[in-house]
DNA sequence: TCATCATGCCGAT
DNA sequence: TCGGCCTGATGAT
């Protein structure tokens, strides 16, 4: 269940394995048979994530974009070459490894093991499985996307310009910090709540609910503040938050956004999520800092969670 | 074993 | 504002 960083280990994930490789694309569950025959027996020429999105670019100008929405995700299968997350050291060891049903994201070195030698590849899908991509050595499988279409690569570039900045887009320091002068812009120029701004996808992208709650309360920012009362360099510390955060969540697949942890704080919390957070998900609970109870309340259909007393 | 909820978003109403 | 998506982790039973 994917925020930005997860997107982005996604993206990273099918560019090492099947960028480059010609694709049998077929559609299990049927509901994407049409554009799976489209794409079909096409090379993947390019894996890239915006925001929440990923584009799957093809030969012949075609654009696969999915969004994985609530509970979408991808099961890889065959060969599953470890990104460096510095974490697992089955997954640090560099060396491409056959696993089984490895799931992409949060957490998925845990998941990872050696595959039986009897497994036959590629296995037989499991569930809805919406897309699966397959190579000789790889097979993805797609299962639960909110969208999941092939686009042209006009309309697939009108799709990522909807999206507001992604700090994990930019190389350029310059450009970067351009890109988060318009969230600065964005953000002060609205009356809405920020809370509710940083969920908005067309003001920054990535940003979910974990991040959302965690960011504002690492700001100590109280997150019914309309945008125009925010001062600007509060909203442009939290870009520079949110740049540091999204890059050590891809680099780890984990969301941990305590930076006051020691290693064996950090260690206890990659195995336990409730120490991971600040507020997240930690309602009635005393807050890390002062003690006060963590506040919930729904915010645009979501669960906004904070300290009363240290964001204000 | 079952019921509920969840890191998201869209379209119908 | 609500239901759909139709999965998977979690906690109650």
């Amino acid at each position: 269940m994917p925020e930005g960083h997860t997107v982005h280990r996604i993206a990273r994930q099918l560019g090492r394995d099947l960028v480059g490789h010609r694709l049998r694309v077929t559609s299990p569950q049927g509901r994407f048979a049409a554009g799976a025959e489209r794409l079909d027996g096409r090379m993947l020429v390019a894996s890239r994530a915006v925001g929440k999105q990923l584009f799957l670019e093809f030969e012949g100008e075609l654009v696969l974009r999915v969004h994985l929405g609530l509970y979408g995700a991808w099961d890889l299968h065959g060969r599953v070459t470890p990104l460096d997350d510095g974490l697992a050291p089955l997954a640090s060891l560099g060396a491409p490894r056959v696993r089984r049903a490895v799931r992409v994201g949060e957490g998925e070195s845990e998941l990872a093991e050696p595959a039986g030698v009897d497994e036959t590849f590629p296995p037989a899908p499991v569930g809805q499985v919406r897309v699966r991509l397959l190579s000789e050595e790889t097979a993805a499988d797609l299962r639960g996307p909110t969208a999941c279409e092939v686009l042209d690569p006009g309309a697939a570039a009108a799709a990522a310009a909807r999206l507001g900045p992604d700090p994990a887009a930019f190389d350029d320091p310059v450009a970067l910090a351009a890109a988060g002068e318009q969230v600065v812009d964005a953000v002060t120029s609205r009356s809405t709540a920020v809370g509710a701004l940083l969920m908005d996808q067309s003001v920054v992208a990535g940003i979910g609910n974990v991040y959302r709650a965690e960011l504002l309360f690492r700001a100590r920012l109280e997150p019914h503040t309309p945008g125009r009362r925010v001062p600007r360099e509060v909203v442009r510390g939290i870009w520079e938050d949110w740049t540091v955060l999204l890059a050590d969540g891809i680099r780890t697949g984990v969301m941990l956004t305590r930076e006051d942890l020691d290693d064996a704080g950090r260690a206890c919390a990659l195995v336990d999520r409730d120490a991971r957070h600040w507020v997240y998900r930690r309602a009635g609970l005393p807050c890390h800092v002062c003690g006060t109870a963590v506040q919930v309340e729904d915010m645009a259909t979501r669960k906004l969670y904070w300290c009363p007393v240290c964001q204000v």
